[in-house]
DNA sequence: CGGTCGTTTGACTGGTATCAAGACGAGTGG
DNA sequence: CCACTCGTCTTGATACCAGTCAAACGACCG
């Protein structure tokens, strides 16, 4: 189990504080693969994610999961349901071993609710996350494929290299067909080249930039 | 001019705080149909929507507007530039006369970023704006035409009734012609009637629902 | 009664997914 | 060292949803 009382997260908090924060809590360990909640669940605490690493996506109308992003510790996690009392708006899976924090939402709302440096954590939290979340609605609302794929080339070139394709095209929300045509016209246009073992090694930045800006 | 101190937005706040606020702020009116800021401006201001209302939309390559969200007073806009010191994620225009007061933010953050009324102000907005922005998420990213159709008639029915078909496939971000399109294919279901002047005078809910749920 | 704006309809297009088959390449066991 | 196999990538044919373009139609307004 982890220490609260280490985590950086945390280190604004007073020591009453922290242990009140401790005695409306629990904590939880998870595996890799399992799942925080589901798109739709009614939310029962308010999450913290200690470590460890979230998937958040949504499912279509043909069960398709469609990617949304990653969230790493430390974190609130979707704290937004909570404070709107609303569903979850996506599910969350662990994509490594992880834990979390279960906060009694009603008893952190009386406590912590005019408490100064939780507002500015929350206040910090929900801030990144509508800068994610308007990220990820400009992705797939205004870029193409191809658009997509180019500025994953150049904002993740290490990433591009190390995955797989079909593993990119998920992150993408494409087929990993879509995915390879895109290359093999790219590699066509010279705007990328690939060694004999699919490496990157050259990528033409600027004109890539302007495919997607 | 609108009198700060008449607010409910502000009505927690002392009048210590309120004149702070106006010492480091102006006022000033807009006219329908003129642009607080384009989307990839800089932010200079943080901006609070007085009076008026805002059609918040975003460009794609192809010049065309994606509609968002309204906002209507009293709220922050656009908050989520100025604490992530971003450019503005989308354009915001006025679609009737409004007032904003435009806060100096650095200011801003030295005076009221500890202060609790604000906070609960910041929490409360930026939590609001992440329910409707993961809303408009779902209903681009999950739902086909015809799904948008069906759940805006259920959900908007008076405003469905009320408004020209172009002005509500902009709102859906689909084409006119595509909504005519639908409207008759739900028609010829049965799953909505219209009398002779195009008023909707039944629809099938529990059908309808099931075509976005 | 003519003009304008909005709606409807049809034919076509484009982008991406889907389905299916083949090609490739790295690791494995004989 | 070869051949087999499995996972992955590529390529082609086809399908589908929605957008585009164009024309006809309709309704209301001056």
């Amino acid at each position: 189990m982890i220490d609260l009382d280490k985590l950086d997260f945390f280190s604004k908090l007073t020591k009453e504080d922290i242990s009140k924060l401790k005695s409306i809590s629990t904590q939880k360990s998870y595996k890799k693969g399992e799942i925080l909640f589901y798109e739709g669940d009614e939310p029962r605490f308010l999450y913290v994610l200690l470590c460890g690493a979230l998937r958040v996506y949504k499912t279509n109308a043909k069960s398709q999961q469609i990617f949304l992003h990653s969230l790493n510790a430390i974190t609130f996690v979707a704290e937004l349901a909570n404070f709107e009392n609303i569903p979850y708006p996506a599910s969350a899976e662990f994509t490594v071993d992880g834990e979390v924090l279960k906060i009694d939402y009603e008893r952190f709302v009386d406590e912590f609710i005019s408490n100064k440096q939780m507002s500015l954590n929350l206040v910090r939290s929900l801030s990144g996350k509508l800068k994610i979340l308007s990220q990820v609605l400009h992705d797939e609302l205004i870029l193409s494929s191809e658009a997509k794929i180019a500025k994953f080339i150049v904002e993740n070139a290490e990433l591009f290299n190390s995955s797989k394709n079909v593993n990119i095209a998920s992150i993408l929300n494409i087929t990993p067909e879509t995915l390879s045509r895109v290359l093999a016209g790219m590699k066509k246009d010279g705007l990328v080249r690939f060694d004999e073992h699919k490496s990157l090694i050259y990528a033409d930045e600027q004109k890539l930039k302007q495919i997607y800006s």
